[in-house]
This record gives C-alpha cells, sequence and structure tokens, in this order.
DNA sequence: CGGCATCCGTGACGATACTG
DNA sequence: CAGTATCGTCACGGATGCCG
C-alpha cells in the first residue's frame, strides 16, 4: 500500500492501492518463479533502484503478498517467496500481459530480456500439450513452465526432468503466446520442434 | 506511456508502460460507462486533480486508448471514448476487481463512493440471469448492467427499459460479486429481490 | 558479498488559482 | 465548462556507503 490511496470503495481501485505502485507487479512477476534472494530479484528487474525495491518488498510484506523466509545454515541466506494471496495475482498478470503482448511487436534495442518473461502469457497456451513441465528454448534463452498449477509456475534455465521440449523463435514464441497460432499449428508448419523425452 | 518506462521486453512491462501510470485504469473504468465529458470524469474520479487528468486523457489519446469527439451542436461539448483497443482493458479490471473485491470488508469513512463502481466485478455473475440490462438498486444509488457485452458495460442511475431489476444491500452486492453466493441463493435467503418487469 | 540505508537530482503528483 | 499555469511536495532512479 502506498502512501497515496485512492481512497474510493472500488474493488480495482483498492486492488491498485495494493499493486499499483510501480514495480510491485513486475517484482510478483520475479516470484512466481518460486522463492528468489534479494539479489537474484535485482538482477531480473533491471532498472530498479535498490532502495525501492527494498521498500517495495517491506510494503509487499505488511500486505500479504509475500513473506521473507531464511534459509536453514549453511547459507542462511533470506529469501522472498509470494503467499497464497500474492499468487492469485496471476490473473491480473495474466491479464496484463495478454493486453501488451501486441506491443512486443516493436523491439527496442534498449530493451532488457530474461526468457522466462515469456512464461506468462505462454503458459496458458502449452496446457493442452498434457506435459506437466515443459522446456522452452529460445533464441534468447531457455527457460522451463509448470502447467499444472505447481509452484512455481515457471523458472530460468532447463528443467529437470521436462515432459516435453519446445524449440521455436521469438515471433513464434510471441504468436502462440496472443493465441494467433497453436503450438500444433507451429509444429506443423515446421516453426515449433516439439520432442517428448523417452521415459 | 509515462516518461518512464520499463525498457523491458515483456508483454506485462509493455502494458504496465502505457496502463500503469496512476489514475489511468480508473479513467478506463469511468469510460467502460460510454462516452463522458471532462468534467464528469473529474466527477467520478474524486482526488484527481485537474491537470493530471488533462495529462492522462492525453497520454490515453496518442497511446490509442481513447479518442475525442465533437457531439453535433447544440451542445458542441466534447466527450472521450474509449476506443476498441481500450475497451480490451476489461478483463485486466476484471482480474484487478476479483483481486481487490475482499479489501472492501474494511470501509473507510474517508472513502468515495459511485455506486456503478460496483459494476465491474458485478457483471459476470448477472450473465446467467438471461437479461440484457440489469438495474441494480443499493442503498448507495442505483445503477445499470448490460451483459450482453454492449457498450457502455454500464451506467449511472435507473435503465430505459431493464430486463431485470436488482434490490440488495451493499453487504450482498459484494457477496455476488467475489462469488461467494450466486444472485440465485441471494433470493432464496431473502437478500435480494429480483422483479422481471412485464412486456 | 548480500542486503539494505543514505544522499541527491529529477520528475511525477496534488492543490489551488486562473483563463478562454 | 474545460482545461492551463504555478508551485510545493513526494516518489523515483542512480550512486555510494555501511554492516553482518
Amino acid at each position: 500500500m502506498p502512501r497515496r490511496r485512492y481512497d474510493q470503495y472500488c474493488a480495482a481501485a483498492r486492488a491498485l492501492d495494493t499493486v499499483g505502485d510501480r514495480w510491485t507487479l513486475l517484482i510478483v512477476r520475479e516470484l512466481l518463479a518460486g522463492p528468489r534472494r534479494y539479489t537474484d530479484l535485482h538482477a531480473d528487474l533491471p532498472g530498479v533502484s535498490t532502495d525501492v525495491l527494498a521498500s517495495r518488498l517491506k510494503d509487499m510484506e505488511r500486505d500479504g503478498l509475500t513473506t521473507r523466509r531464511k534459509l536453514p545454515p549453511p547459507g542462511a541466506v533470506s529469501v522472498y517467496e509470494l503467499t497464497p494471496r500474492g499468487l492469485e495475482l496471476l490473473p491480473v498478470l495474466t491479464a496484463l500481459a495478454d493486453w501488451g503482448a501486441p506491443a512486443l511487436a516493436d523491439r527496442r534495442p534498449t530493451d532488457a530480456l530474461r526468457a522466462h518473461w515469456f512464461a506468462i502469457p505462454l503458459a496458458r497456451r502449452l496446457e493442452d500439450l498434457g506435459a506437466n513441465v515443459v522446456e522452452v528454448r529460445l533464441d534468447e534463452g531457455v527457460f522451463h513452465v509448470r502447467t499444472d498449477n505447481g509452484r512455481p509456475l515457471y523458472g530460468d534455465g532447463p528443467a529437470d526432468r521436462p515432459d516435453a521440449t519446445l524449440t521455436l523463435d521469438t515471433g513464434t514464441c510471441i504468436a502462440i503466446s496472443e493465441g494467433r497460432i497453436s503450438v500444433k499449428d507451429g509444429v506443423r508448419e515446421g516453426l515449433v520442434v516439439l520432442e517428448i523425452p523417452p521415459v
């Protein structure tokens, strides 16, 4: 909750009171990948300043979106993690990603990029593959998605034992994310290579 | 699009570049009620300053969310209206309202209130009534909702010729909005009075 | 080195006053 | 009625420093 509230008895305004601040929803996006350390968050949120990130994490913990947990030694590092309430923001991020996907048509040279940022709009399109864990290989990097409502929803890098792997280029990935073509169409047209590893 | 962009090649971040600024999504909320004049917008967005509202409307027009139209004389007043692209933000507002509805449990004395603010979370729950236009009567005021994907989605005050009218209290309205009870359950328990006017 | 806190310049925001 | 102009304040972004 920011210092500035809307003070409106409206469900949408109440939500924006909590998650309407700059960076908050993008922090949620990162935490959908599971528990993360402060430094990892800072690395995957290029542009955020250290104090704003720390301040947001405090606000989010106070508002019940996240919890802070100390990993047992050795390591004894603390990680940030979404609460169930914070996890319920996934539909908000999905709706935003749906709306914003067409804007990916113009790719600016200054744009930062992490492969797992494609996971949110892509996840639903992979649901009918019949695979719990899907590894996605783009030119820009590899990430994996869980389609079984598991936590974490996705992660960077290859999966442990994926049920399927998808190899495709960025344009195809966006087209599938937007629902313009299906995964099966992509395979049929040679844009996507779908592999099911032997058990 | 604000001066500050995230500069991230991510669909959700791109959306937030356009609608992440303070007040923008609440202006969309108001424009879902159809074409509105500047003064009306200002009246139903308590707390927004005149310059910020003017600035947002400019940004939104530049970004293709709204158009400005001069009504034919007499009157010759100009109104703001959502474009199809702007209208596509409804799922975003619905997802936000879903998430924010539990926060309506605590009602602060400083909260502003407009009856039609209940329309967004309520609209989907009225879809299976088989009525195109539903008039909703709360203690706080009357508004009406179109459930046939028509524009406008809702409006203040009574409807012209509603297909159904609902009379209920605020708590019941929130419970239905959250999906905790259905309209039919509300009627059965005496919390909702549903009237279908004779043709 | 991870996890912040502090300082500072810039810009966004909010309230009021004013104008065509 | 529909904004623009002005101004004080606060949030943001970048850099740096501190401390376990």
